[in-house]
DNA sequence: CGCTCCCGCCATGCC
DNA sequence: GGCATGGCGGGAGCG
């Protein structure tokens, strides 16, 4: 057969090595022969290969087509095969498909597996990401390219982007040295700051001006000066790499993958949409921009674009402008490196006492894989943290020898992580498009607007819980971790108020009422990634590291938001939701205002407010991270099942942490419930969810607030939503306290609209009392024991009871979760009332911003996620 | 139908 | 001239 091929193939370059049996050798031992090798295949046959073809040939196995397919296989077998054995990560998946399904099937290649995302995919699967720095790995592009089955052209590309990062460097001529991903944290570093200085201001600029930003109100600037690129960053040659060759043009795939990371880590959003890369690639290249050029971009970014998305750092998202959606991608790699800007720097390795091997470990982690992340990264910020950490935290743990372990483990178990989490991408398939439950719960992912569409079930609850949680891990908890990065770096990070979650929200209608039942969290769990279950294998050490870890998490997301609390996300799917939001979302944004002026453009925005939202998952899960540990121990089965599950979970490493946490989170305290009340009579199209958790208080706090907010919509944390069962009320429900609920409850909200406060609670607990008054106590939530305490399968037992029988009801657990704020030495009660108060009132009676965020900081954690929106609210409304 | 982006022609430049 | 690189864009797969 071979031979068959070559004749076939032949004709075309000159059989740079001799001919090989790409076929045979591949599987066995390909690496000799450094030559490139021939195409491994011409198409045999131009016959288009239709489902139904393969049956044709399936009956008549004998056909030629057969033998051509067959050949065909083995071409990809080869590849198939190096991935099996290289590396466990590679997605299985073709496997099994095979043999599930008909081998034609296998062979004829679909589009997609010939992605050079996937392509990408089985090339990083070949190496490690954080090789020992011992040993070096060279990379034979023809050894590759045989191995992978695909033809040089292709790793050129793969390479040519893992280069622009500096994962591999060029050697010499077909070889490259593999660096993984030790240093990416840095190279991102680098681009960032390189392109703060190139686009900077930019960022703005026209182009922007119809994404992102320009939405968010920032204005930038229009233009950057020097622009120019020069090239930015020359990595290549840093490293081991002899420079020489490099001399070809500007390689432009390199450039332009530079540029690209350097948007996004430059744009505050995040997210960058294609067209706008490419008008802003292209003037660089100040070339006028041609259509037919502008075309071509396009299709480099795409090539790029999958590259970096097999890498993790970014998702593909939309944008949904008011032109329509647009395709646009968001960074969900590590962003803030020790910089300047954000406390996540802290992060960043300079602190670590770590080696740099740990180092690159949480860069990696960052990168890479799901909640390797977390982990890694809360080990760097451990060492870091202090920063900020220690501000808010008391100790900033030094790295331990125990870090170190960690670290190692985690490198490790970002490995199997990734592993884990590639599968369950494949499996999870097209899933993640339209969820990327991962990225919402990593990432807050606001942005996506099919987010906000989706309810998740899985993970995303995370950020509800996260709202209550993280107020209280960041508080007391941090101690213990030192992760106050986590939460606190979030919101408590520089001191600056809380940020708002960053929950992804999702719109209702309004129509009825709906109550959601809390427990949820369990579901939400399944996202834990494989990370969380090896994690919960160390646990042990888990506390320390789980906070890292959940610091990671925040770290990564806050990275997002906070650095650029407006745009985070997505602006489009904020947008949808945020149409109604608007106001609201302005709530969210004011924490971080100090640092982002932006953001609080933004704010005015929905963007901001999704920001926000986003925040306050991080947030959330955070808090959880005390919890972790036990989370850990639980959610190695979580994981498992949550695999299944939630499948979801997205590439995004960092996500997986988080949802660790967040399920944590969930599990424990919270069980947020929401009631979604349609304003009967007083608001005329106010909606109102009420977090079960919170105290009534905060209810009524609402609908101090509310005046504000007039959105015909409320928006929900999505993530709060999915782990909930929404239970549509059409109207006054049952019999059940619930239908008095809801009556009382819109009663209340229509008078809250005029009047205020009557909070009404629904809450399963005790809580329930509807207290108008004024106070929210808050105090049902004393119990708040930190929920973190609470094991979780306790918690999820509680919940699940609660759920169940009245669930629906609604009742809904108010749980500790608000205690855990209570982690703080404060009262959560007294405290409270002043949240409230504060909160309730109007914004404008806000008028000390700061109070608030100092409230915030404080006590908000406590309050319940709803307090916290509505706050946020009120803050924009400022 | 339009977004994606695979595929491979062919230019560029080194040896 | 041979070969390594990689720019580039036609056009097909896919949703």
């Amino acid at each position: 057969e071979n031979i068959f091929d070559r004749s076939r193939m032949a004709p075309k370059t000159p059989i740079k090595n001799e001919p090989i049996d790409l076929s045979k050798q591949k599987g066995c031992t390909p690496e000799r022969n450094p030559i490139t090798p021939v195409k491994i295949i011409d198409r045999p046959q131009p016959d288009p290969w239709t489902p139904t073809a393969n049956l044709k040939i399936l009956v008549s196995a004998a056909s030629p087509d057969m033998r051509d397919r067959e050949k065909k296989k083995e071409l990809f077998r080869p590849i198939e095969n190096s991935e099996q054995s290289d590396t466990p990560d590679s997605l299985q998946y073709d496997i099994v498909d095979d043999s599930t399904v008909d081998e034609f099937e296998k062979q004829r290649p679909s589009r997609k597996q010939k992605s050079l995302g996937l392509l990408c995919q089985k090339f990083l699967a070949r190496y490690p990401n954080y090789p020992l720095s011992t040993e070096k790995t060279t990379i034979s592009l023809d050894e590759v390219a045989s191995i992978l089955g695909v033809e040089r052209r292709r790793i050129y590309d793969i390479v040519n982007v893992l280069e622009s990062l500096q994962l591999v460097s060029r050697v010499a001529k077909n070889q490259y040295c593999w660096h993984g991903r030790h240093n990416l944290s840095q190279t991102l570093k680098m681009l960032q700051d390189a392109g703060e200085l190139q686009y900077g201001e930019l960022m703005t600029s026209q182009h922007k001006e119809q994404d992102l930003d320009y939405k968010f109100g920032e204005r930038k600037k229009a233009i950057i000066p020097d622009s120019q690129d020069r090239p930015l960053l020359d990595f290549s040659e840093p490293d081991c790499i002899s420079a020489s060759a490099n001399s070809r043009k500007d390689k432009s795939l390199r450039i332009m993958s530079q540029k690209f990371v350097m948007l996004f880590l430059v744009s505050k959003t995040k997210i960058v949409t294609l067209d706008i890369a490419a008008k802003i690639l292209i003037e660089e290249t100040q070339d006028t921009v041609d259509h037919s050029k502008f075309k071509t971009k396009v299709r480099r970014l795409y090539d790029i674009a999958n590259v970096l998305t097999s890498l993790g750092l970014i998702k593909k998202v939309h944008v949904t402008e008011e032109r329509g959606r647009k395709p646009a991608f968001k960074w969900i790699g590590p962003v803030e490196f020790p910089k300047n800007t954000d406390e996540l720097r802290e992060h960043s390795p300079a602190s670590d006492p770590l080696p740099e091997t740990q180092r690159g470990a949480c860069a990696q982690y960052q990168t890479s894989a799901t909640g390797k992340q977390r982990f890694t990264r809360h080990a760097s910020f451990n060492s870091a943290q202090p920063c900020e950490a220690s501000r808010r935290k008391v100790s900033s743990e030094p790295n331990s020898p125990r870090q170190e372990r960690q670290d190692e483990n985690c490198s490790k178990m970002i490995n199997l992580a990734a592993v884990c989490r590639q599968k369950i991408e494949e499996d999870t398939g097209s899933a993640k498009k339209s969820n990327t439950t991962l990225p919402v719960s990593l990432l807050p992912v606001p942005g996506d607007s099919d987010f906000c569409v989706n309810p998740l079930p899985q993970a995303v609850f995370p950020v509800v819980q996260a709202d209550v949680p993280s107020f209280s891990l960041p508080i007391g908890i941090s101690n213990q971790a030192p992760h106050p990065s986590m939460p606190a770096a979030s919101k408590t990070e520089n001191g600056k108020p809380t940020l708002v979650p960053n929950q992804p929200f999702l719109c209702f209608p309004s129509s009825s009422l709906f109550m959601l039942c809390g427990g949820l969290q369990e579901n939400n769990l399944s996202e834990p990634l494989p990370t969380a279950g090896e994690l919960g294998s160390r646990n042990a050490e888990a506390q320390a590291a789980i906070p890292a870890t959940v610091c990671q998490k925040r770290s990564s997301q806050k990275c997002s938001s906070p650095s650029a609390p407006g745009d985070d996300e997505e602006p489009a799917a904020k947008k949808q939701t945020l149409e109604h939001g608007d106001l609201p979302l302005s709530l969210v944004v004011p924490k971080k205002p100090s640092e982002s002026p932006e953001a609080e453009s933004c704010s005015g925005n929905g963007c901001s407010a999704a920001v926000h939202l986003e925040t306050n998952h991080l947030d959330l899960p955070s808090p959880a991270a005390p919890e972790t540990a036990n989370k850990e121990s639980t959610k190695p089965l979580d994981c498992q099942e949550q695999g299944k599950q939630s499948q979801k979970k997205e590439p995004d490493d960092p996500p997986p942490g988080n949802e660790h946490i967040s399920k944590e989170n969930a599990n424990q305290p919270f069980q947020p419930q929401y009631l979604y009340v349609q304003p009967t009579a007083g608001l005329s199209s106010f909606n109102f969810l009420f977090s079960a958790n919170q105290a009534p208080g905060a209810i009524s706090l609402a609908a101090n607030q509310l005046p504000s907010v007039s959105v015909p919509c409320v928006m929900v944390p999505s993530a709060a939503l999915a782990s909930f069962p929404l239970v549509p009320f059409t109207s006054p429900l049952s019999p059940v306290p619930d239908s008095s609920f809801s009556a009382t409850a819109s009663t209340n909200f229509s008078m809250s609209s005029l009047a205020s406060t009557t909070p009404v609670f629904i809450s399963t607990t005790a809580v329930v009392t509807p207290k108008v008054s004024p106070a929210p106590s808050a105090d049902p939530q004393q119990p708040a024991h930190p929920a973190l305490h609470l094991s979780p399968v306790l918690t999820r037992s509680c919940s699940a009871v609660k759920l169940d029988s009245p669930v629906c009801m609604g009742h809904p657990v108010t749980l500790l979760k608000l205690q855990q704020p209570s982690s703080a030495p404060l009262t959560p009660k007294n405290i409270r009332p002043a949240h409230h108060e504060a909160f309730f009132k109007t914004p404008g009676s806000l008028g000390d911003p700061v109070a608030w965020k100092k409230n915030e900081g404080n006590q908000t954690r406590n309050a319940s996620s709803v307090q916290r929106r509505l706050e946020i609210s009120s803050t924009s409304p400022d």
